[in-house]
DNA sequence: CCTGAAATTCGCACCGC
DNA sequence: GCGGTGCGAATTTCAGG
């Protein structure tokens, strides 16, 4: 599916601020409200648009702590490890990588004893062979909205 | 600041929906339309609740390609460093971190050349001492709300 | 923190371009 | 396919308790 210049602006505004309705944004872009409501519809539509969603401030609830842990795994299965760690709530992100580890995960932790249980329970899973704990000492960066 | 589990049923909820109503939200966790908006506007204005965004499905606009690159820098003046490569729209996530290498960013491409460039582009940024590039074969998992 | 009513705003359908 | 108008419904806001 493409998406004409209509379609991104709205994506853009959107992801700017997911709660303006359709009539304050067909107002900005100069453009009826009917045009806008049936652009979202159809975004929503074709899942181009997942969902909407309020952006937190993680440290300010308590997540002090991320960590990005290199996973090297026994050589089969990846996919259903990968699944089993997904389901943990700390997870953030998983992805399977070329290089020499298999995959890299990124979590967040309220606790640092938290994070060492995550840790423990890992080596636990099925296919994982071996781990690399990395603590984020500073994130500069983390907005996966992309334009 | 800390929430009490109204709050935290808010937020929950915003985070799974931001485009619901506060009399919507009211209905569901069974209290008034005003104590929901006073908390959203408290959680607002003390900067928790730091936005709202549509989430949107990266692949199916064009960002086929995700990339994991960790970078050793010289040893001085990360911080700038990370606020240089942060600046880049491609990139998601800047991270520092513990271990062998410094910083550890994710970035997303629509094209296998954009990301050529992108890591030739890195090379000339001050303090960028080294690099070593992972493509993200699959994506397990990528949601950074925490309940 | 809730109730109830006022005032605003919204979404959607209809119609014309 | 896009835009304008209008109406019923839903939403926020403002009182008072």
């Amino acid at each position: 599916m493409n998406l004409d210049s209509t379609d991104e602006k709205i994506l853009k505004n959107l992801m700017m601020d997911a709660r303006q309705s359709a009539r304050q944004l067909a107002l900005k872009l100069g453009m009826s409200t009917v045009t806008v409501l049936s652009r979202i519809k159809k975004l929503e539509k074709e899942k181009i648009i997942k969902g909407y969603t309020a952006t937190i401030d993680h440290e300010k609830i308590g997540y002090s702590l991320t960590a990005i842990i290199e996973i090297v795994a026994k050589n089969d299965k990846i996919v259903d490890m990968e699944e089993e760690i997904s389901k943990f709530e700390n997870v953030c992100g998983v992805y399977d990588i070329t290089g020499s580890t298999d995959t890299i995960i990124i979590a967040k932790f309220k606790e640092r004893n938290e994070l060492s249980k995550f840790v423990k329970g890992l080596a636990t899973i099925p296919n994982v062979e071996n781990t690399i704990t990395h603590v984020v000492l500073n994130t500069a960066k983390e907005d996966f909205r992309l334009t």
